[in-house]
DNA sequence: CGGTCATATGAACCTAGGAGTATATACCTG
DNA sequence: CAGGTATATACTCCTAGGTTCATATGACCG
């Protein structure tokens, strides 16, 4: 179950990408910064590190995290088939019909 | 937890939607091009509805449903920031200004 | 109408995995 | 060496959500 989307539908893990995406912290600096629990951050790292989102660098006690691409890629080409359902501009004006119609009509369950 | 991240972490819904990529379904296709019982079909199409991923079209007693571009938008927007990492060789460079900026003492490799 | 397709919904069950607590490991400093 | 700091791991508990089985809804056709 260790598909790159099960770990990114983590909402901590996202935030702790996000900060690593500025630049590279230690795990100390991402407990601080996101107010979380140091063996829940721990946790998290360690999954991001297996399945490659992320790699430590050992600075004295302290671990310093920094992002690595490939998840992020394999991410990227599954958007790829579905990139033409928005990519053109032909769907701007595509959307913006799409919103107009909307108005009289309704949609969606809920 | 409806975060769209969430929602394609299943490898089931991803299947649908990587199906649907190529042209719209009804229920019935997907249940026997994926070969899963209807009722797990009939609900992770009321997850993506409701997420917006896809939406549904009546055709007599048939549902047809399509793929929606937005939350796929999303997707790709949370991408951006990362796609420094391995987009172009200038961020290598940036990168590493990053790194120095970070470690403005002593560092030590072991 | 009655039957049968096509799809949706409800309920019970089961498991993965996140959170919290406690503790282990490793390294630095005096 | 002792004590403190930084990070990792083990264990237990708890809940979200996926699957299955049964049934409901609704549209078509004879």
């Amino acid at each position: 179950m260790e598909s790159t989307f099960a770990i990114i539908a983590e909402p901590n893990r996202r935030a702790i990408l996000g900060l690593l995406a500025s630049s590279e912290r230690s795990v100390g600096e991402i407990e601080q910064e996101l107010r979380m629990p140091q063996t829940s951050v721990s946790k998290h790292l360690r999954v991001l590190r297996e399945a490659g989102f992320v790699e430590a660098r050992p600075d004295a006690q302290r671990r310093v995290y920094r992002i690595r691409p490939e998840p992020f890629m394999e991410v990227d080409e599954w958007l790829a088939p579905f990139r033409r359902f928005w990519s053109s501009h032909v769907d701007a004006l595509e959307r913006h019909l799409d919103r107009m119609a909307k108005a009289p009509k309704n949609r969606r369950t809920r």
